[in-house]
DNA sequence: TGCAAAAAAGTCAAAGGTGTTTGTAACCGG
DNA sequence: CCGGTTACAAACACCTTTGACTTTTTTGCA
């Protein structure tokens, strides 16, 4: 066998130089074998999600991932990690791109949601959601995880439109509004898409939100 | 062992006195299997469901349940147009003894839906959608259950509700709004409840359709 | 009563999944 | 270059699930 360089490293690329070639290799397997089982999710479902798939998926045979995650529940623990931090950062990165001040905020952070939502991190969550109803082990897991994404996921809204801040019940409601409409609509169409219809809806949630909102002096007509 | 009377038959109970006791007993047998299918789809996820766990709810032996259905499969079908016609039977019980003619029919209808979200057999029916997801056999059975079941909703909230016949869009609007946010929020709830939160949306909701609800000359303020 | 048919129960092998154990090759520090 | 460690692979034993097959009990009818 040659030796080969060890893959790109897309999780947490630390290019520590005295971190050891090995120490590189092992890391960019883990990754690889928790986006291959991230894939499988999707794929898959939970349910059908078998370390040997796993495995396969990885291109590494079965001893191999167990090496790394001696049980299959380790390597789903470290995609729910895995699946946390980067439905945040996308979170994050769309709100922090997305702020023409006054001005169409609430068409990008509609749409930024809804992409969000459509997008395969939300997928495999939504997977794993559903199976922890009825599994309390995975439940524990993936709980914490859950809570703390919704946690961070308002206070980042709510220090991003601070237009808001003068009616928290009117924030409050127009948060809970959008999450489950966008959220229902997301999870209807992952069996059953209806495009037009989504589209009035998003259409009708922006006008709705734009109502809800407190006005200011600025704004009084601004999209 | 003593004869038992075959158990109370919920299906169709087709009182036909030429069917033979025998018959009665074999039909009760087999909605005791449904039911408990049900039940364990709703206690355990779709995925964890075998068939030894489904006949011993049902207090039989795996023969048992073999002999009536041959496969698993015949189980989940037989399921599923149960739970269709349960679906159905219950959203047409709620709109036949619901409707105040022109007065708080908007209250009522969504209680009804909320409440027929938060319904087990939903719970099931939902268990069934996610893992159909991912599963083609499981799919094409669901499907047509699902597509008949939104169409004779539709078809029957329309029936139901006149007032609205006068602005199409406004009614599909309505009704795909109260059907997402209403899902969603019993999806989520599934796993985190929050029932402050799901009654003010409740109420808000329940203001957005007698806003989008055509104006007659009879309710111009009725609730 | 006695027999045929249906219902229910029990047994079995095959397939697939999990985790453990054992084996091999590559890397690292001295 | 050598002992120890790490990455990976393969084989193994155990358990669960499924569906086919066989046997026993119960019912219907002559």
């Amino acid at each position: 066998m040659e030796k080969r360089e060890p893959a790109a490293d897309p999780g947490d690329a630390s290019a520590d130089e005295a971190t050891s070639w090995q120490a590189q290799k092992s890391a960019a397997t883990r990754n690889l074998i928790i986006e291959s089982a991230i894939q499988c999710f999707v794929d898959l479902g939970y349910a059908r999600t078998t370390t040997t798939r796993i495995a396969h998926a990885a291109g590494l045979s079965r001893g191999a991932m167990l090496h790394h995650f001696p049980s299959k529940m380790d390597v789903v623990k470290a995609a729910v990690d895995e699946l946390h931090s980067k439905r945040l950062k996308a979170f994050r990165n769309s709100i922090k791109k997305a702020p023409p001040p006054g001005k169409g905020r609430v068409h990008v952070a509609v749409q930024a949601y809804w992409e969000h939502v459509r997008h395969p991190t939300f997928v495999a969550f939504f997977e794993l959601t559903v199976a922890a109803r009825t599994d309390p082990q995975l439940y524990a897991i993936l709980e914490p995880a859950q809570a703390a994404f919704y946690d961070e996921w308002y206070r980042t809204a709510f220090e991003a439109f601070p237009e808001w801040q003068s009616d928290k019940e009117a924030f409050d409601l127009a948060l809970d509004l959008s999450r489950y409409l966008l959220e229902g609509m997301a999870v209807s169409s992952l069996t059953h898409a209806e495009p037009a219809r989504e589209q009035h809806l998003l259409e009708y949630l922006e006008n709705q939100l734009r109502y809800l909102r407190p006005s200011t002096d600025l704004d009084a007509a601004a999209n």
